[in-house]
DNA sequence: AACCCGGGGGC
DNA sequence: GCCCCAGGGTT
């Protein structure tokens, strides 16, 4: 359930009432954003589409504060998807560090060797050659087009459903997944310009990342509070609350998953069994744990322990 | 459609 | 303690 703004103001009568015409909303995201955007690395001028991908990649379920710093080393060890291809898989895991879900990294590391093969080593525009990387799904492939290459896409991720949810449906939060409904609404907000539409995405994503956030949104603050309306409705709750499963953690195979592979990238070489039964005590999931590690290629057997590929 | 996959930080 | 985070792949 997400809670209500603070000083919520129900729909009061508007004498000049806001609609929530596109065109209003492109306007006042785009100068709410060049005010108020993060100075983002992988927005700077010299930014690259591969540089872009990187950045989108590690962006998958992981907050930007804590990709900055890893991007940054990446693309200072592997600056063209050639160089990533080229790396040990060992060095691509360390350098993935604790950004999570590490298979992420294997994925990127087998785009950049497919850009290599078979796109001359360098990041496809189009978006369906984008899509059919290894790790790029329809979010990461839009995003790489009109991020880094200032083609119309439809850019659809958590923070553009949220928003979108909110000001044009009236509702706190969106489905649990992503509906085809949801997809064809944002396609007819996108503008149409291709220059705009990119301008649009990475300002309404930035509106929800920094404003119209899931827990406390600053409606104070928001360019388009005047045509919300979630807002203008009092902000009832999410309907879709008794849907919402939350991931259980401790306990679970990915809890043993990520400490194992945690213990083996920390060290160097091969890591004893002795050492990863200290890491994980309990016997049978540890051993299906290093299973799937090693199905996944995040991990190798050796004669008495696992090591990096 | 449902499930699996990390880890950290804000509240 | 719970929830969220620039999702994607598999079944």
């Amino acid at each position: 359930m997400t809670a209500a703004p603070h000083s919520p103001r129900p729909a009061s009568p508007d004498p000049h009432p806001t609609a929530a015409h596109p065109a209003h909303l492109h306007r006042a995201v785009a100068e709410w954003y060049a005010a108020h955007a993060r100075d983002l690395p992988w927005r700077a001028a010299d930014a690259t589409g591969w540089s872009v991908l990187v950045s989108e990649v590690m962006l998958q379920q992981t907050p930007v504060a804590r990709v900055e710093p890893v991007w940054r080393a990446w693309l200072a060890a592997w600056p063209t998807p050639a160089d990533l291809a080229a790396a040990p898989v060992a060095d691509v895991l360390r350098a993935w560090g604790r950004l999570g879900y590490p298979r992420r990294a294997l994925r990127l590391r087998d785009a950049a060797a497919a850009i290599v093969a078979a796109h001359d080593g360098e990041v496809p525009l189009d978006l369906d050659t984008l899509r059919a990387l290894p790790g790029i799904g329809e979010y990461t492939a839009a995003a790489v087009a009109a991020f880094a290459y200032g083609r119309r896409a439809v850019v659809l991720d958590t923070n553009v459903r949220r928003v979108l949810t909110r000001v044009l449906d009236g509702e706190a939060l969106p489905a649990p997944s992503l509906t085809s409904a949801e997809r064809t609404r944002a396609a007819a907000v996108l503008p149409r310009d291709p220059a705009a539409a990119a301008r649009w995405s990475v300002g309404i994503m930035e509106l929800g990342a920094l404003v119209c956030t899931a827990r406390a949104p600053s409606c104070t603050a928001c360019p388009v509070a005047g045509a919300c309306a979630w807002r203008a409705a009092g902000y009832p709750p999410d309907p879709h609350a008794h849907r919402r499963r939350v991931q259980a953690w401790h306990g679970t195979d990915r809890q043993a998953r990520g400490r194992l592979l945690g213990a083996v990238r920390e060290a160097g070489g091969v890591v004893p069994d002795a050492v990863l039964g200290l890491a994980w005590p309990e016997a049978e999931q540890r051993e299906r744990a290093l299973a799937t590690l090693v199905a996944d290629g995040l991990l190798v057997s050796r004669d008495d322990g696992y090591a990096l590929p």
